[in-house]
DNA sequence: GGAATAGTGTCTGTGAGACACTATTAG
DNA sequence: CTAATAGTGTCTCACAGACACTATTCC
């Protein structure tokens, strides 16, 4: 006697075929003005982090768990990007990959993994295209908003959030027209920051 | 001996817990002046048309033989949405499902298995979200451009357009500043339609 | 002519983009 | 003072949105 339950043609789940699913995530941040990626050594070159799925487990806990275990890394808000299902992607064999995006603050991630996402070393399996993928997400919604993934430390200057900007768009921005299409969803601090020659910045924060 | 490729834990890819994957496709299409879905029955209700990947087959190609023999259709460009992956999202085990949008004209349609989208049955598993999750993104194609995905059989007048966005959109509009955010992505056959009492209006092809 | 449908002239408001100007600091 | 950085005034351009008008057909 069994409990499987099975389907109009009597057979049950485990009858059909299972792929193997791994998730792989683009960690990405900003580190010397410019756009970069986190990336772990494997036996044959550099890869993202990723991982096999556990037994019903999220993809979102396991992408967590991936960057815990391999990259010593507290991961923030996996964003799912797409499922990569090309039969020959894996040599090992049958292995759908969904691509997850998450975004970390530099100083909490290695220096020596991360490399720019405009001059990528040669990448395993299809990274290079989960990469790309990722970047352009990323620059998408840091399109629609100040910071969104909270990448700057508030509170913050205009400059210091227009240089995030700039480094994740990989493009300069004008400082006036960055500064009025942001100030509407920013609230002033009050305080203000001097650091150096020139007019103290005010500070910021999100609203 | 053996050719399976082993990690660094020692492992096969087969000793990692594999999911079940279904995909399973919100074809959308409007009839009769509103956006609908296809429905199909099922033991328990109204679904989604969907299938289990079969071995090493493309998710695409899944969705496009799901549609060809659960609903006699043919696809046309199915395009991948997002993941669901609740373990608790199918109570027969534990399966990942691998949700797409396809649109396709009524008139290749079963009529009776048509349902407005803003007025739905209750559907099983978590159907319901992914027809949410497909008609936000069909919504967005149809604010980008005139008729993205071919539900107007070209040569159109510009109100047979303007009806069709309607539908998808859910909303009315104005028909002025319709025709001017379209006209510069459309030429101008010459010729008119003539079918009734009023003016001709102009026939268009997208550019 | 009148009703119906198609298409345009034109005004308003909004917002991106850019240039030039003013403002405030260090040295 | 000068150099450097922060911030604003203002002009232009493009475009969405809306109202009112003109255009072409059937009856």
């Amino acid at each position: 006697m069994s409990n499987v339950h099975r389907d109009a043609h009597g057979r049950a789940l485990t009858d059909y075929p299972q792929p193997s699913v791994a998730v792989d995530t683009a960690v990405l941040t900003v580190f010397d003005g410019s756009l970069r990626v986190l990336l772990a050594p494997s036996a044959e070159g550099l890869r993202l982090p990723g991982t096999f799925l556990h037994e019903r487990e999220r993809l979102s806990e396991a992408v967590l768990r991936s960057l815990r275990t391999k990259v010593g890394v507290s991961g923030l808000r996996p964003k799912q990007l797409q499922v990569f299902d090309d039969p020959t992607r894996d040599d090992r064999g049958w292995v759908l990959s969904v691509a997850y995006l998450d975004v970390v603050e530099a100083s909490r991630l290695p220096v020596d993994g991360l490399f720019p996402v405009d001059d990528l070393p040669p990448l395993r399996y299809d990274h290079d295209h989960i990469v790309a993928v990722a970047v352009e997400s990323l620059r998408a919604e840091y399109r629609s908003g100040p910071d969104p993934r909270g990448l700057v430390s508030p509170p913050f200057t205009m400059t210091a959030l227009r240089l995030v900007h700039e480094a994740v768009l990989g493009e300069r921005l004008q400082p006036d027209t960055f500064r009025r299409s942001v100030v509407p969803k920013l609230v002033a601090t009050g305080d203000v920051k001097r650091d150096g020659r020139g007019r103290p910045g005010e500070l910021y924060v999100k609203a």
